[in-house]
DNA sequence: TTGCATGTTCCGGA
DNA sequence: GTCCGGAACATGCA
């Protein structure tokens, strides 16, 4: 599920439920998803700290612990569940944050994502690899700058997080659509035209999309037929097509993106 | 059984 | 040396 929209969801979820707490007990569940740490490490870290507010930039969430800060990850199968009383977990809740007055699970099928410790002062980006600025509220001028001197194809490198952060298949395929642009057209074959219409395209799925907390499958929008056998264009009506481009399965409408 | 899935990382070729 | 695209990763489902 998390892309942009959804990280973020996660953040205001973990905002309202758990940030003030105090840690009472860390349980691991399943060792596997924490990155760089152990779960005795992780425990003494966290241990009698009260969650902060957290941050998120692109699909990475930062919360503040204690001195350090918890930074999470949720591939593409990751959530947050909260729970005031004693739950029955899942068996894809991996880690379990027991605190004051309930219980934060870290929750993940894929385990593709993962958990990791940043001690106070280190620089997140030893974690999360080069970050482009967060995709919602990139200016233009910014964007046109990042995209300048790109040779590959547009739709890769929408989903380059070092570009821009926190788009990724299903956001890039919306914004394409939205701008009529191609998925395989190579980036500098673009017009500032074009560039300028992604730019609008981005900023007006990203706006929707956060409010949604997701990439709303209402219509009008190219999630809300993605994936279907028969799927049609919601503008123009044409016969979708699909296909692998930059690694990953693409939707488009042929008709208006050539 | 095989292929596919919204994530990142890693490796080889351009 | 840098950049880009595809395979690999872990797990479950159609």
């Amino acid at each position: 599920m998390p892309e942009l929209p959804d990280v973020e969801g996660l953040a205001r979820y973990l905002a309202r439920y758990a940030v003030g707490r105090r840690v009472r007990h860390v349980r691991v569940r399943d060792a596997g998803v924490l990155r760089n740490t152990t779960p005795q490490g992780l425990g003494h870290a966290l241990d009698g700290e009260r969650l902060g507010e957290p941050r998120r930039h692109g699909k990475w969430l930062l919360v503040p612990v204690g001195r350090g800060r918890l930074v999470l990850h949720f591939g593409m199968t990751g959530a947050l569940a909260w729970s005031s009383r004693e739950p029955a977990w899942e068996e894809a809740d991996r880690v379990v944050l027991e605190l004051e007055g309930g219980a934060l699970s870290y929750r993940s099928q894929r385990k593709l994502g993962g958990l990791w410790w940043l001690g106070p002062g280190e620089d997140p980006e030893a974690i999360t690899g080069p970050l482009g600025p967060d995709a919602a509220g990139i200016e233009r001028a910014a964007f046109e700058q990042r995209l300048a001197g790109r040779r590959g194809g547009v739709k890769s490198a929408l989903m380059d997080q070092a570009l821009v952060a926190g788009i990724g298949n299903e956001l890039s395929d919306e914004v394409l659509w939205r701008a009529r642009v191609h998925p395989r057209t190579a980036v500098k074959e673009l017009s500032a035209e074009r560039i300028g219409a992604l730019h609008a395209a981005l900023r007006e799925v990203l706006d929707a999309s956060m409010r949604h907390g997701r990439i709303p499958r209402a219509a009008g929008w190219l999630e809300s037929v993605r994936g279907e056998e028969d799927a049609r264009c919601p503008r123009c009506g044409a016969a979708l097509r699909h296909g692998r481009v930059a690694g990953r399965t693409a939707w488009w409408c042929p008709r208006e993106q050539r």
